[in-house]
DNA sequence: CAGAACGGTGAGAACGCTTGTCAATTCAAC
DNA sequence: GTTGAATTGACAAGCGTTCTCACCGTTCTG
């Protein structure tokens, strides 16, 4: 979803997503690995690959399988509750995320995150799309650079 | 890379002498292949990935090896003559393009594709880069959203 | 004009990320 | 404790993309 705004309309309608309780809906069950995944997506500010995740958790010595971790995250990102990007190698990649809408400048060299947002951009591509006769907007928007940091290391 | 901007100032493509200088520097002759490629991405205006170029090249009776495909069309956004972007599934989708920087307006429905331009994000990327120290900015932003046609049509 | 050099090509193998499969397990409610 | 669905994990695909390497056509040199 790349922070892509505005969840997409269309899925107001059915489903009916139920975070906690509701047996028989699918998505629910606080189990020992979810508890585990989300502990350790607490505990980094930058964007981890599905892949570094998991062995994270290796090294906290809850084994979670691969696919499971796939599968959690991707809970997760249905729920708004992570955000995830696509490296430029085409590697999804994941992290925790304020629920407001918001954007990502990332640190290329280090992975460093900082969460901006502003009413400019919003206003901007609302503009461009009300130009264009386009409706039911969304866009994407990542800003890579170097960190102050990096860049004195450098 | 997703439209992403600092475009380098590639050679003019079409136009180029048959025998550049620099021997020894790849990415140089104009082969059937090439050509083949280039005639393709004329054909179409909204993105494409690199296998379905490699059958239109077929329905062309064109033939060319898909690896060549991929290796061409990474050869031309090198030189910043066609876009790359990357669908939500992970694949690399292509478009040929105007070669100063810009974004695209998307439909999600057919794929009809503005391209669009402005110095309101320009600047505001490069302000909200500045305000957290980070250096040697670049950025993808693209916007998606329904055509008047297929908003009409709904 | 022959030969050498070299970029380009294509078939298929290799690769890395992700998702599907399916038996075994876990959890919550009876 | 029993029961059944949700969940898990090891493994096997599946997919797009890149790599490998023998072969080909041009272009350059002699």
């Amino acid at each position: 979803m790349t922070s892509t705004d505005e969840h997409q309309p269309g899925q107001g309608g059915g489903s009916a997503p139920a975070r906690t309780a509701a047996p028989g809906v699918p998505g629910t069950r606080p189990t020992r690995q979810r508890r585990a995944v989300g502990e350790v997506l607490a505990s980094f500010d930058d964007f981890r690959s599905a892949q570094e995740i998991h062995v994270l958790l290796g090294q906290r010595g809850e084994s979670v399988g691969l696919a499971t971790v796939y599968r959690t995250l991707q809970l997760l990102a249905d729920a708004g509750e992570v955000d995830v990007l696509r490296s430029e190698d085409g590697e999804s990649i994941y992290r925790r995320c304020s629920s407001t809408h918001h954007h990502h400048l990332v640190c290329r060299s280090c992975g460093a995150t900082v969460e901006v947002e502003g009413p400019t951009v919003e206003r901007w591509t609302s503009a461009i799309a009300d130009e264009h006769g386009y409706v039911d907007i969304s866009h994407t928007l990542e800003i890579f650079g170097t960190c102050s940091a990096c860049a004195a290391r450098a």
